[in-house]
DNA sequence: TTGAAAGCGCTAACAG
DNA sequence: CTGTTAGCGCTTTCAA
């Protein structure tokens, strides 16, 4: 078996009280004492057992991420920034793909408590409300990322959506465009990118039709579903604005199949910038998020909450970016 | 302060081996008594505390994911895998991204061992044979994934790397190419796949000389690099096989910066079918590894070893597929 | 400066 | 069928 304190203890000659002192760096000690032990625990090989730490009330260096879908780049992007900042500040990061789906969310929410995490990042949208109250209520620090709280009264990390969803449709709209299709993801901040898509037009006095906003969960899969749709419908618009790359890249993919050329046919603008923005040719106009600065700036803020035990109401707006490249074309010049 | 199992006694009028037994199933007892106990636990909102009951002497029901790089499409897309497999069986998964970096490795090996993880998952190369032999002497289960045991007698799961290469390499040849290069990585799976690049020129009789060897880290900034450099020597190969799909998109980055046109003055082969391989344009041909099947395989066999406590040696070899896609063309008919 | 002892929350004999 | 009790490995007073 593993060695314990006692076998330290036991080993250096001193008790495991002592032990622990070392171990903690508290408290004074004769330095010949300290060495003799620090030489057992050399010797052997001893670690101490975290789950036993755990249990006396301390931190469990742990906390518990919820994100839709690992396999999503830009959650796998955020999720790599967030594990070097953890393990920076000593915090492994279980992370969990809820698929939006409201069984699993409850079902790791609870495991991730029952695990004892030091704390939550919520990069999920959350249909359990009640739960994620509970949770805030037992003094269990959350921060939301990209994400609302929904007035839980948690900090919260995200970008403009709004102003990412206004300023791509506006920038369609002065390239010329009038027909212009929205889809979106079933998330809170896919609401503020619609409003900025609505907000675009009236702002430039173009009407918008509500059949053009379409809404489904990220995948290729269904961005191309979603072309396909509206080919069908009939109702082709001369641009899209995909609330992810994902769905964009979908759409791109359905256009090829539809044999719609991007961008003479179709103008396509994606959101998040991730790595699959830049590997489709033409690359892909998209609206950049700043995912290095929101993962630090998440595991600070849930680093700040569990270590001061209060709970802030903190809200980050981060500013986007749009990065014009291959997907879009200027229809004024154009036609 | 959360509610414990002598707070469900109490509530119950039970005592805490009473809760107990309910809690693990265990025992008989009398269908009231049950009754009674699990109101409470519900009328308290009552969970188990993990820590505890892994201290006991029971399993953490965690186990470690060693990747290289969890925003590498490749391991997040295996990654999802595995989570969904491991929570399918109780199991929560703590991903490290090692960067294949020594440092990090003995750094992740060791704390998760701190927090007794049930097993352990390595996608990643390992330098470090020594912590990973003391390791498996202790009885923690491991199994390597994409990686070889390096005579430690683990299990362990990948695709038939030399046959991959070999493939890849076939197929360029056969379509007439004689100027080959390979980009690889400085882990064990490459040195196999090079070893079939090899064996597949030797068996068409066709020379290939060590300077077209190339060896790096997978990013896309690396792939462009080697081709940049091939670029300068002057050695440009009318073919590339990279051993993954993240330096083959960088390979084609820098062709289209150098003006090098795919697949008419260049044919690109990668490895593992990411999502990135069918969003380039062309599509990426490349050499599919069966993710699904490996991930669920890889979590299967380390449970198996946790729960037999047994340590078997087996060897789990899967066919890779050539996928054939846009980035290649057949020289024989070209020129 | 060091150590004895009382928990932390739970499990698992062993009694009753 | 139910309860008592002794740990699991560590932290933390409180004495010595």
């Amino acid at each position: 078996m593993k060695p314990t304190i006692y076998d330290v203890a036991k080993e250096a000659g001193v008790s495991i009280a002592t032990v622990s002192k070392v171990i903690n760096h508290t408290g004074n000690m004769r330095p010949a004492t300290r060495l003799k032990v620090k030489q057992a625990m050399e010797r052997l090989n001893y670690r101490p057992n975290l789950m036993a730490t755990a249990l006396t009330g301390k931190a469990t260096k742990t906390i518990g991420l919820l994100v839709p879908d690992i396999s999503n780049p830009f959650f796998s992007e955020m999720a790599r920034t967030i594990e070097d900042r953890a393990h920076e500040a000593g915090l492994s990061v279980i992370i969990c793909s809820t698929d939006e789906n409201e069984q699993k969310e409850k079902k790791y929410l609870e495991l991730l408590q029952q695990k004892r995490v030091d704390g939550f990042i919520i990069a999920s949208s959350f249909h359990d409300r009640e739960g994620l109250k509970r949770l805030k209520e037992q003094g269990t620090p959350i921060v939301m990322l990209t994400q609302d709280d929904g007035g839980l009264g948690v900090p919260s990390i995200s970008v403009d959506d709004y102003k990412g969803g206004f300023e791509a449709t506006s920038y369609l709209i002065t390239s010329g465009h009038k027909r212009i299709a929205v889809i979106a993801e079933h998330v809170s901040s896919s609401r503020l990118r619609i409003y900025g898509y609505k907000e675009a037009h009236a702002s430039h006095g173009i009407p918008f039709v509500e059949e053009q906003i379409y809404k489904t969960t990220a995948s290729t899969e269904n961005g191309k579903f979603c072309l396909l749709t509206m080919h069908e419908k009939g109702l082709l618009p001369s641009a899209i604005f995909a609330c992810n790359d994902l769905i964009a890249i979908g759409v791109i993919h359905g256009a090829k199949e539809l044999g719609i050329r991007i961008p003479e046919d179709l103008s396509v603008i994606g959101f998040d910038n991730t790595i699959l923005a830049t590997t489709t040719v033409p690359a892909l106009t998209t609206v950049a998020q700043p995912v290095a600065d929101m993962g630090r700036k998440v595991v600070d803020l849930l680093l700040e909450a569990i270590e001061t035990k209060a709970l802030t109401n903190e809200k980050v707006l981060y500013t986007p970016e749009l990065i014009i490249r291959g997907t879009t074309k200027n229809e004024t010049i154009a036609t």
